[in-house]
DNA sequence: CAGTGGTCTAGACCACAAC
DNA sequence: TTGTGGTCTAGACCACTGG
């Protein structure tokens, strides 16, 4: 027996690359609950120093965590556990207080802004209206247990909803329109894809521009078929679920 | 007047980083057309010395245009312009063939291992059968316009469908399940989120490990409410628009 | 003001793809 | 063999958060 250690052959393999090892013993702490949601992870130099490796592969570790949705991060305030996501389902009637609810969490909207407007073409065409008749745009940020989750701006046909800014708009729009107009949602159309925030809308969630987000594009329609809102939501991407079960049809 | 330069207020705002210079030249250049989809685009070390910068900041914009979405990578083999996205809706009865060579793209299926074995218990509980059952599992990775796009797991109820695996296996199996065993998918119910890609599934897809993706989980069932096959599909995040249509209802 | 992430410099070596 | 991205070193300064 040579006094030379012998190269273990495993080691004439690809190496694991160093930031992988960092990212499944961060992942192993989460998983084991020795980190739970929520909690605010080591700051990238500690990481960087217990793994006696440079800031640069702790953050490739820490943004790898955060593409698969265990961790996020809030702009220059450091990096925290992922909560579970929440589960949506678009054919439920339930609206996002009441589905965040009865999943045990805590939700809240907040109002950033809510103005009548001329329709844009892009607002025009999703409504069904014409160029520059009256819209309502209305702007609010979602959050699940005090985290900032989700943007989203709404455009409504004014016509269809007379003096609709005068009512509350932190609270379900949904019932505002059935308990005030008698409108009842019956029908709704979604598209959808995972994207990148805005800066603007970066800012609002809190998180780094550029930061991937899913988007969400609803169309509302009443019981007679008709359009009564157009919904752009900008969701963290590791916030939602969805969740849908449909009957196949011939139709497109 | 004094005689020292005054400085523009506008150069005391918080100054944009330099990659967003690089993402937004890239982005314009896509934009109008002078980069076509699936065009290659400069390397990382050209990139950085055009923009008298280094690499870092080069990947930096790359990065951020590939969380967009708006372009995409080959492992080691470059950059490349996203084409359009596909829309898939869950409701329409046509199958992966059927809706990508609707949109003028063409589509691909490859099988990559096929067999029979128990079912373990993650395919017991969707499959509703026990542990143990004999299950075929089949994986196959689709293409759009030559470009691998999704790698997908099927698991279906072997006793269900006898000598399934003799069918070829690269065509559509909803068209198999109908001609040969009359069974006629009525209904499926879908999970899905963003995560992110298997060192495996980067693989299939030749993109890195950890390359954003989205994930849908499909159960398919047939006219007599019986679940037929369950579909794991790992998609790259660029691909796919998801496009569906849904009548409320008090069910959760 | 100290601490955090955000951005950047100026290099280096490696694994792999394509020729 | 050459060129590509993948990973990494060892620093630096900046913008912003939070006490």
């Amino acid at each position: 027996m040579s006094i030379k250690m012998q190269l273990d052959p495993v080691s004439t393999l690809p190496r694991a690359p160093q930031y992988v090892h960092i990212r499944d013993s961060l992942a192993a702490r989460i998983e084991t609950g020795e980190l739970i949601a929520s909690a605010k992870l080591p700051s990238e130099r500690e990481l960087s120093e217990s793994f006696n490796t440079t800031r640069v592969a702790a953050r490739e570790a820490l943004l790898a965590l955060e593409t698969e949705g265990l961790i996020y991060r809030l702009d220059r305030r450091g990096w925290f556990v992922s909560p579970p996501r929440v589960v949506y389902n678009p054919r439920s009637t339930k609206s996002f207080m009441q589905y965040v609810t009865a999943q045990g969490r805590i939700p809240t909207t907040e109002l950033i802004s809510a103005e009548q407007i001329g329709a844009s073409e892009w607002a025009a065409k999703h409504l069904g209206i014409n160029v520059g008749d009256p819209v309502y745009s209305i702007w609010r940020r979602r959050f699940i247990d005090g985290r900032p989750v989700m943007v989203e701006h709404i455009r409504m046909n004014a016509e269809s909803f007379p003096d609709f800014l005068e009512i509350p708009l932190n609270n379900s729009i949904t019932e505002a329109m059935s308990k005030f107009y008698s409108v009842e949602l019956t029908r709704v159309k979604m598209n959808l894809y995972p994207s990148s925030l805005s800066a603007s809308q970066a800012r609002h969630l809190l998180v780094s521009p550029g930061t991937s987000g899913l988007y969400i594009c609803r169309s509302n329609h009443d019981q007679h078929g008709k359009i009564t809102d157009v919904d752009q939501e900008y969701w963290l991407h590791d916030v939602l679920e969805i969740s849908l079960e449909a009957h196949k049809e011939q139709s497109e």
